[in-house]
DNA sequence: AATTGTTTTTAGTCTTATCTAAATTTATTT
DNA sequence: AAATAAATTTAGATAAGACTAAAAACAATT
């Protein structure tokens, strides 16, 4: 079995090495875990003799298979148990991480699997973050106008359903580009507008814009 | 902030020395954590420094009124979770204590409340433990016959609801007198005789019999 | 009261995960 | 290419929590 610390640093090279599952420097992980990096270094060590990770003295680390699928199983249950907070006992989205953040080191794969089925298999957590399944895939991504986002999600523009100038050129005043990073802050109700985040950023546009958005979570 | 050793620690106690918060020898804390009598009294210090226990060498060790409240708070979420893995997951009654003794140590007193909340405020864990409220109070016990009993719940012989000799000497041949611990193991639907234990070991009796028991869990 | 046996404590080690400070390697400038 | 700067690793220390072996205190017997 891991211990928490090994997983917490499995955790942080997997969401720092992304997709294409790259080399990490050592004072990245040590940022990410708000730690030292001769903290970094040692740990990177017992996790190479476990094989867990690739490393090369200062070359940077990256996961194995076997350390990639113990960080995919760890996102799991960290998400999960977050829509378990908000769609079960009521959270607020923003308020679920740091538990969720001690709920995913419980070890039992039955109580994960019967936690899935209870929650009816979700697909993103409450943040918009795809939930890896059982075997460790992600949930095939599809695009959405920006308007149908709910409350909370994120995702990142891959078009735009008209290329009206006027419309492109209000897009670029707002920095909103293909991959851009959009999180929905708040609905408004009243007139379909979105207050939203852009590459961090707070802006407010119409329902008009947000209809013409596509997003992939 | 505890350390998950602490509260191990802090629950073997309070599980040791019963509702009259007695002293509790070293050796009885060692062999109910599995560790040894040196371990204890290291911990047992730093617990006495924290103001968690009172203790004196040689004469044992007691909650204070700071470590009886952690304890029971720690009861508390163990026997929750319980619920929830029982009635929410469906796990059976007897693969939930490892699990528990995970989610047990989980730090979030908005988690403990709304899953309370959510759970509807029961009363007894799945192994008919009664489960104290936010306040650390326990629920007042009533008897009932041991026929009313659920599947897995259990109580002590409080009384029996007839004094027939033959009736009291069959009971005595059972081993069941006052305080006896009954846990219900299984109920047969077909005549509604039990299945239980009486003190750790197990017997059959008719739904005569269980209808003249009193127990109070 | 002295001896034996049991319980508890102390002293000294070990492992895990962290840190600081110093040394080393790699990267960047001049 | 040499010098400086930045990143990384090593060495040595610390704290928590566990262990073994030995010493001390308490309990039970003769």
């Amino acid at each position: 079995m891991n211990t928490f610390a090994e997983e917490n640093y499995l955790k942080a090279i997997f969401k720092l090495s992304g997709k294409q599952k790259a080399s990490v420097s050592t004072n990245a992980i040590a940022e990410e875990l708000e730690t030292k990096a001769s903290s970094v270094t040692d740990m990177i060590k017992k996790l190479t003799e476990r094989g867990f990770v690739n490393y090369q003295k200062y070359k940077g680390t990256s996961l194995t298979k076997k350390g990639h699928e113990i960080a995919v199983h760890i996102v799991r249950k960290h998400r999960l148990w977050e829509v378990f907070l908000v769609k079960k006992l009521n959270f607020q989205w923003d308020e679920v991480h740091e538990v969720a953040e001690q709920l995913e080191h419980i070890k039992s794969s039955k109580l994960v699997e019967h936690l899935d089925t209870f929650l009816g298999f979700p697909l993103y957590d409450p943040h918009g973050d795809p939930i890896p399944n059982k075997k460790g895939e992600f949930p095939k991504s599809f695009s959405a106008p920006l308007i149908d986002l709910s409350k909370g999600k994120k995702g990142h523009v891959v078009g735009v359903s008209q290329d009206n100038p006027a419309f492109l050129q209000y897009l670029d005043k707002l920095e909103i580009h293909l991959g851009s990073k959009i999180q929905v802050i708040e609905k408004v109700e009243f007139d379909q507008s979105l207050e939203i985040k852009i590459n961090g950023k707070a802006t407010h546009i119409s329902s008009e814009v947000a209809k013409n958005i596509l997003i992939k979570q």
